[in-house]
DNA sequence: TCTGTTTTTTAGTGATCGTTATGGAAATCC
DNA sequence: GGATTTCCATAACGATCACTAAAAAACAGA
């Protein structure tokens, strides 16, 4: 992002990317708003005021560890430009997403779904910013699809806007199936039975594709 | 459920039914543990002590507010077993669910999926509660796959359960987006693309369905 | 009217919320 | 070794959290 002004004085005593991570999970595990500064010192093992000089306050944290959770956004939009076709883009980021929300190691479900699916007026501008990332991805696949249309991978009469959207709602709802304890290989039953609603896929074409 | 005591003493001064209408009103908006029990008295017009005499406490108001929400288990039930195909009764589910979402005078999404997708651990019994609703439809739902399959309305090869979890997927999803700001129009489109991947349907194929 | 029962209002409980002032310890610069 | 700069630990800020004690008020039956 921006150099760090390094200039005299007692150097950090811990580890910011490390802070910065333990955050985004507690924020994953819990929510935007359920998650109390108390429990954020506590995970990332850093006293409130050295919280907030190294991350301005808990929002700002907030929307940095979303950023971590999410990755960088060129990254995901090379991934569908350069996949094969749009349907195997669709397919990649809903298996990852079943993966991601199905992890031992990390919380389930999505921190995009979960963390502002509830909150009150104060917190609108955090839910801006996690739709914003899902209007991109869904923009990103659309524009995708799109594409696949003009070079006839897809049907001309393929609904690109409804069949991107498809796509993010499943992935989204995955995000409540695998907090209700769904498995990872029962989610990915249901993504291979999802992209059965894609254009010129039925039964066992999907062979074909994978 | 239980005929109420009937005794002498002073009568309520409010209406029990349109106080917990507003309360899952307000539940619906901001979700149970953003949902402080100040907005709640302000909402239902009813004084603090009022609502803790007349509901117990915040979480009873919040799980009697989502019976409410969620209606009578019987009559969902009735529905999918009195549909004449499962893909009826999951197309009945989906457009309900995207109608219910994008009502204009009732909070966009759903109330199962947003009151509990981010929370604290002392709240996990109300998420169980939340969870419970979700999978007795997609339990509902798997039965019926299971019954059209035994029937020969479905293919024999047809995976009821994820069939099932992907409707419930699909819907769930439909919150994020329609919280997002998805129109009705676009809610409704993505269930129509979302039932292709039903087994024996496909393009033109759905108008003999409707 | 009097008694008993229940709801109302008023005011407040301790706990926790996000956030910060303060004072001193620690590290770099000259 | 100062001088300077930055960070850390302690403690606390006002606000809000869910919740309730206490007493007045409104009903029913006597």
């Amino acid at each position: 992002m921006h150099a760090p002004p390094r200039r005299t004085g007692r150097p950090l005593s811990f580890d910011r990317d490390a802070a910065l991570r333990q955050a985004m999970l507690t924020f994953w595990r819990h929510g935007y708003e359920t998650t109390s500064v108390a429990e954020l010192t506590a995970a990332m093992g850093v006293s409130a005021p050295s919280l907030y000089t190294a991350f301005g306050d808990k929002k700002q944290l907030f929307l940095e560890a979303m950023r971590l959770y999410a990755g960088d956004p060129a990254d995901l939009e090379r991934m569908i430009a350069v996949a094969p076709t749009a349907l195997h883009a669709a397919r990649e980021l809903m298996t990852a997403a079943a993966a991601t929300y199905t992890g031992e190691a990390t919380p389930r479900g999505c921190l995009l779904a979960s963390a502002t699916a509830s909150g009150s007026a104060a917190a609108a501008d955090v839910q801006h910013a996690v739709a914003d990332i899902r209007r991109g991805i869904e923009c990103c696949l659309r524009v995708r699809i799109e594409r696949d249309i003009k070079d006839s991978v897809l049907p001309p009469e393929t609904q690109a806007a409804p069949l991107a959207g498809l796509v993010l709602a499943v992935t989204q709802g995955m995000s409540v199936l695998a907090r209700d304890g769904a498995s990872r290989t029962s989610l990915l039953a249901m993504v291979e039975v999802a992209l059965r609603a894609w254009p010129g896929v039925k039964a066992d074409d999907q062979a074909l594709v994978r």
